[in-house]
Order: C-alpha cells, then sequence, then structure tokens
DNA sequence: CGCAAGATTGAAGTTTGTCAAGAAAAGTGG
DNA sequence: CCACTTTTCTTGACAAACTTCAATCTTGCG
C-alpha cells in the first residue's frame, strides 16, 4: 500500500478539475489517498457480484466493464472505464456489490480505501461534491445507454457507442487521428448492446463495408464521423462536457 | 414558497432515516428546506430535456417518470417514481437536464431550490452522504433496468417491473393486500420495457390468463408473488434495501 | 349520451436469435 | 520462429420474438 505521493491517480484528478477548478490542498488530499497498485490479467474479477468491497478502483491503464447476469446466463455489461474513471466510487456507500468488474485485457488498476474517501468527502466538501458529480455522471451515461438499447436498432446503438468510447478515450488523450484501441471482443460489445454477437458481428461488418468504420488488431478507426454520430443519433449532451453547476457556495 | 416547517417531504426523510439515524439538527435542516408545493394535472412536464433546472422535484402524492426520447420519436422510460422519491436530485450539479420528467395524472409534488439543497449538503457532512446515497441508489435501479431490458424477455421484463414497483409502493405504505394504484397505461409499461404497447398487452394477457396478476381501473394486483419473483428473475439486492455502508466516520 | 383515449385482437412483415460449421487470428509451448 | 491449440470472427439456413398496420371493443369522462 503506497502512502506516497503518486501519479497513478492524475487522469482522475485532472478529470475532476476540468468540472471544478481544485485548492491546493483539496488536490494534495487526492493525490495523498492510500493507493494499492494491481496488475490484472486478462479477464481478471475486481469486484463480483454479492461481494462487499472495501476499496475503489480506478483504471490507469486498460479497458474494465461493469455486468449482471440474468438467471439465464446471459450477461449485460453495464459500462465501460477508460483510464481515469473511477469505476464503482458507489460502493463507498452500499455495502453489498450490485455487479461485477472484470478487465478486458492485462491492465493496470488502482484499489483506494472506501474509508479513505469517505473521510476526505467529509473534510473537504468540494471533494464531496466531486466524488458526488463523478457518480452522477455515471448515471447519466447509464441513462443513455437505457435509451440507447431500448430505443434505438443495433446499427445505431453500435455507432453511439462507438462515438461515446471515442469521446471518453479522446478526453484522456487515447485516441490516434481516427483509431483508438478498444480490445473488446464482439462478444462484449454484444453484451453491452444487448444482442447476439452473431448478429453484432452482421452490423459490424456493414457498417465496414459502407467505409464508415474498420476494426480488427484490438482497434477500431473512425473513418466518417459525421456519418457515425447520426446514425447512432449520438448528441453529447448526457456526458455534461461543460462541467457542473456554475453555483458554488 | 413555503418557509415554515411542512410534512411534505415527510416520505423522503423516512427513506432516509431507514438507512441512518438523524440528528435533531439534521432532521430540521430537511423539514427547513424552502418548499414550493405543485399540484399538476395529468401529463404534465415538469422538467423538458435541455432544460436548465433550478430545483428539485420531490413526488408527494401520484406517479412520475423520466424519459428520454430517441431521433425517430420513440419513447424510453428511464425510470418511475413513487410518493418520497426525489426524482431528480442529480439536476443540482447539472447544468442542462437530460431527460424529462412528466407525471401521470394528477400529481402533487415539491419543488426545493438546488442552492438550498447544496447549502444543506455542504453544512451537514450526513445530508451530504443522504443525498448521494440516494442518487446511487437510482443509479443502482438504473443498471438493474439496463439488465432488465437487455437480457430478459418481454414476459421476464415485465413481471420484474410490477415486482419492483410493488416492493417500492410497500415501503411507502401504498399497497393494500396484494394491490396497489399503477394509473400507467399500457404504452407507458411498454416504454419503460423497451416494447410496442401492442406486444405489453398480449405478454400481460397471458400473465392474467395464468392467473398471476389482474389488471385494470388503474391498478395492478398480484396474486401469485412466488411465480411473479421467479417469473421475472426478481432479487431485491439492487435495491440494497439493507442500507448504507456500516462506516460512520 | 357521446366522444376520446386506451385496450384488445388479427394478420403479415421484420428484426433478431439459434444452431451449425468453417475461416481467421491470437495465444502457447517447444 | 514454428506447430499446435484455442479463441474469435464470419457466414448460412431456419426459427422465434417482436413490430407494424388495421380494425374493433371497452372504458373513462365531460
Amino acid at each position: 500500500m503506497h502512502t506516497t505521493v503518486s501519479h497513478y491517480l492524475d487522469r482522475f484528478i485532472d478529470k475532476i478539475e476540468t468540472r471544478d477548478a481544485l485548492t491546493p490542498t483539496e488536490r494534495a488530499a487526492l493525490t495523498g489517498l492510500p493507493q494499492k497498485l494491481v496488475q490484472t490479467a486478462a479477464r481478471a474479477r475486481i469486484v463480483e457480484e454479492g461481494e462487499r468491497p472495501t476499496h475503489c478502483c480506478t483504471v490507469v491503464e486498460g479497458i474494465v466493464y461493469r455486468s449482471k447476469v440474468a438467471a439465464s446466463g446471459r450477461r449485460q455489461i453495464i459500462s465501460f472505464h477508460v483510464p481515469g474513471d473511477m469505476v464503482d466510487l458507489h460502493t463507498v456507500l452500499f455495502k453489498v456489490a450490485d455487479h461485477t468488474i472484470e478487465t478486458v485485457r492485462n491492465t493496470t488498476v488502482v484499489l483506494i480505501p472506501h474509508d479513505a474517501i469517505l473521510r476526505t468527502a467529509e473534510d473537504h466538501p468540494a471533494l464531496a461534491r466531486a466524488f458526488w458529480y463523478d457518480t452522477l455522471l455515471d448515471a447519466s451515461i447509464q441513462r443513455e445507454a437505457l435509451l440507447n438499447n431500448g430505443r434505438r436498432d443495433t446499427r445505431a446503438r453500435t455507432a453511439h457507442l462507438f462515438c461515446e468510447l471515442a469521446v471518453r478515450l479522446k478526453r484522456v488523450g487515447l485516441v490516434n487521428g481516427a483509431s483508438f484501441e478498444l480490445p473488446l471482443t464482439q462478444t462484449d460489445l454484444a453484451d453491452a448492446l444487448g444482442v447476439t454477437p452473431i448478429h453484432t458481428n452482421r452490423v459490424m461488418a456493414k457498417l465496414r463495408a459502407e467505409g464508415l468504420i474498420a476494426f480488427g488488431g484490438r482497434s477500431i478507426t473512425i473513418f466518417d464521423w459525421k456519418a457515425l454520430v447520426a446514425i447512432g443519433e449520438f448528441d453529447t449532451t448526457y456526458l455534461h462536457l461543460e462541467g457542473p453547476s456554475d453555483l458554488h457556495l
């Protein structure tokens, strides 16, 4: 367990600071949070549904997702998480995890104890607000996913998901030109979109045949951003990129 | 705008207190929140997607839902809200509403200014935590909806939704025996379940024919709770009924 | 009473799922 | 670096779930 200042949380802190400036004290409180660096294998379970987690998980490198499983065994991926995301900040107030957290490939994450986060929130109202904001944004992304999967066909869903991931990865500097690494299998994508992998494959093949995207080798290239945005009805309002309310107390 | 103590928030406060005891001071801070009582007509829009709300909405009587609309015009209902629910507590930190809030029938709600809520949260860390918890539970319910709509067939989805509403209404004393008022149209239900009203009608008709439920006259009766729970794979873990983490600072 | 909204039913079409098999790519051990 | 194994991707044919269009019936309400 590190207790010295590290930079593993830099992306997370940067994200918070684009929303609301922090004082040096507040920033120090974040960088000083106890951190346990963990390197995982591919398909590692960080938290399992029903467990009682004691730490929050922040992505340093790689992709992490949260999922729930129906009685039939069919899996629904709830959300994907990119570097800088605190994946399960909400577990600080829940006893039992209501979903599983898994890595896609070799991934680096940082674990932070719940009690340290709660103490930080109590000592620094601005940080309490920042944590709260982060979980609210997470919920907003879930609402859009509910609309996406409920009221758009698979073609639009797929386009929407790629647009969202492109924007979120771009914000942390992980998009090169029109390409970004996305080491997900088509089964992963299917489980996020609520369809079968076979169907996902056909829909993606059509997008590729139309020259809109390319994929393979664990990465995605978007050739026609405007077209993909139109197909996916992608509107960034729900990402609340403009930052939080101007209300300062 | 009331500034005297009222009991419109009693159900909300009760809900919070089942999770974590409040001090008299904290309770007073909640009951003393400025409140604007609003009686709405049926199908009234309280907040519209894209607006910049300045108040939070708490349900006093009736049913309220949040929805988003796809470009095709198809509507997705994100969640239903029962008396005692603070529907859009998350808007305190967002500038722009990412969804619409509507009432089903004549409904009573209470509006509370954002700045009052934020000030209360800043002055009372326990209340900041309680507000945070409330929005986290909301997000957990959304995750279950994502699983429900993505990985269960319409029969299971419908059963699950009725089970959830029964539990949530029971917690606020709005279930009589096996029946509860639910003044939703089948189109409302369809928009929540991500299917067409015609299909919803057929699925519900089958549940009725099997003697599991009755509906009509704006209310639902569940004759066979165990069977409905089994069909809907309903497990209350995601409702976090056990209260928040035991961690007290 | 009569209108309007919602519920119900039928028939036909579309999207998506299931089963099955082969091809390509990635990982593994020598 | 190659041969082998496993995973992932891709394609075809068929089945099931769900949608669409259309019409009728019922109910709530002024």
